[in-house]
DNA sequence: ACTTTATTCCAAAGCGCTTTGGTAATTAGC
DNA sequence: GCTAATTACCAAAGCGCTTTGGAATAAAGT
């Protein structure tokens, strides 16, 4: 059942059809529930390839990602692709995932794809300070939307969360506790969040004239294993230069930390103050961590679908100047958290 | 730059053109390398909206899951997915993500995208034991593979591992350890895996004659949670029905498991023992778990490459007879296991 | 009654590719 | 030297939709 079928069926032309399907003024409302009712009852869906051929629209959008750094495996990014996926079903858009590796590298995936018009746009997460995928994607005149923020000569679409402001936040209350020594688990700084919440930490403890040691400040993957081997280096060293409280980047590294605080019989938020960032992933959970945990959150699954509905909002309005959103963070206060005990 | 401006700057029909390129035998070698060359020259990509229209064939798969469902909060599922897309990728075709939700039930979602063609065939996981999605996507004629297996009354694609198998291994393993009071940690058994793993569970108590204690049969989210609170339960047992040894389906129940048997002050290995399954996830690993854990092993990921395999080798060769894979379990024997206790 | 303006519909072109059914040029067969 | 087979190419149709530029009808203005 094509729209050739159905419009004879109904003895109208294909184009009154389309035209009464898709909502354009010049039918009338009677012949405009004719034909829908018709449609519904032959179950008439108009065909994607088609539409895509006629309009330059595919009604998809692309998430594309490097093999090497396995995104699928990482549970930040599939919360926020789950947003992401949520938010575009709702707007009628697909999402269509593309692995770039070796020969295919990420640069000809991207030219792959819009040369192809597989995606009418493109959602990008994780850049790096000065991410390379910005001007190419310009380039290559593809829309995109990025999640997080990087250095750009010209305005873009993004999202991003207040990664200094939440660090601040965190390292004022520590500072504020009396906390002078406090260590900084941080993920990889070549990412922009990263780098952030680097100066977000390094600014509080500027407000209190307190010195940034170099040795507390520790970046790598933010998952438990790396909490854990930091944690554990850094409580052996001696007392003049151990940590007091730790801030981290995901909840994931605060476990690591959490488990060698308490096998070394030290008491969270009593010994040892913790704060970490919490993404709000649906089984890692601030406040059934043990003691409940002290943290900055920002649902990621929010974001993902925030960053969709920005980039569909500027493929439908390419005039109108770009959202560029800066959500803040709230700071909660549990009970992972306490003053510095006096030495 | 589409298939007229080149042929007309070759001097060619497009016809031609087309055929140099999908390497079709009417076209002299010469030729064909001339045409090649001047499309990478130009950097000419065929328009995937128009090939789609013109073949019937989207180059791409699609995975619908329920809203409520949501699998892409699950690690298997994206370590799964994860190598779905390696697979498509390297075949040349994409992945679309699409969730169903509320008035846009899974059925729908499905109708549509067979409808508008917006796939060419669908990759199903988790089926139950009797999925209503085989006969519907059969009834739509629109191409599947399942993970998993589920009853039928025809025969379709599928990989699926030996669920039954590996935990009739696991299960004797402990009986042979002389374990008699073994508690297993299902899924849900609403899916076709946990019953066989249920099965399989059973079938090796039977063979050394104990009975299952139904008590010692617990279903549930396959998470530390469910393992944890299952364990607790179990272990406050009185003695005669304490269970000796734990049956996990997944490493986080063991997670959840262990943590538990510290808390009582007893050892894994010697005073419990334990075994699970490993879907073999990224940062879930057994080898590290502390005892190093006894475990059926099966890589999710590769399950992830070979089904899109299978379903791409499906769609190419319609005719032939379907791929149906079980692939074997290995039990990997480590530390968390050890003889039961004289009581 | 005659023109103007809205309204409602339609014919036809086009999106960029694949594929069918050729024709012309070359080679082989006898 | 003539026919048959093969090779190398091409013209045109079609995939199913959107969209442009009318045409016919009905309503309104003078």
């Amino acid at each position: 059942m094509n729209l050739r079928d159905l419009s004879k069926l109904l003895g109208l032309s294909h184009t009154t059809v389309s035209r009464a399907l898709n909502g354009f003024p010049e039918v009338s409302e009677e012949t405009r529930v004719r034909v829908k009712a018709a449609a519904d009852l032959h179950g008439y869906r108009p065909s994607a390839a088609a539409r895509r051929l006629a309009t330059g629209q595919s009604g998809t959008l692309g998430v594309v990602f490097p093999r090497e750094r396995n995104l699928l495996g990482d549970l930040r990014f599939t919360e926020f692709l789950s947003g992401a996926v949520q938010q575009a079903s709702d707007l009628g858009y697909d999402i269509t995932l593309a692995m770039a590796s070796g020969t295919q590298n990420e640069e000809n995936v991207y030219r792959r794809s819009v040369r192809a018009a597989r995606v009418d746009g493109m959602i990008l997460s994780s850049p790096l300070l000065e991410d390379p995928r910005i001007p190419l994607l310009r380039k290559l005149n593809m829309p995109f939307v990025l999640h997080g923020r990087t250095v750009s000569s010209e305005p873009f679409p993004y999202l991003d969360i207040d990664n200094e402001g939440a660090f601040f936040q965190a390292a004022k209350l520590l500072t504020d506790l009396g906390h002078r020594r406090i260590a900084l688990l941080n993920g990889d700084t070549a990412f922009n969040f990263a780098r952030d919440r680097d100066v977000g930490f390094r600014k509080a403890l500027a407000t209190v004239g307190a010195p940034v040691d170099s040795l507390l400040v520790r970046e790598g993957y933010m998952n438990e294993e790396h909490g854990e081997s930091e944690a554990r280096q850094l409580l052996m060293l001696p007392s003049q230069q151990k940590p007091t409280a730790f801030l981290c980047s995901s909840i994931s590294q605060a476990d690591g930390v959490a488990r060698v605080v308490r096998h070394m019989g030290l008491e969270i938020g009593r010994d040892v103050s913790l704060i970490a960032h919490d993404d709000r992933l649906q089984d890692i959970r601030a406040e059934i961590f043990d003691p409940p945990l002290t943290a900055t959150q920002s649902s990621i699954a929010e974001a993902g679908r925030r960053v969709v509905a920005i980039l569909v909002q500027h493929l439908r309005h390419p005039g109108e100047p770009c959202a560029q959103d800066v959500w803040p963070v709230d700071l909660v206060l549990r009970e992972s958290t306490g003053p510095v005990k006096s030495q």
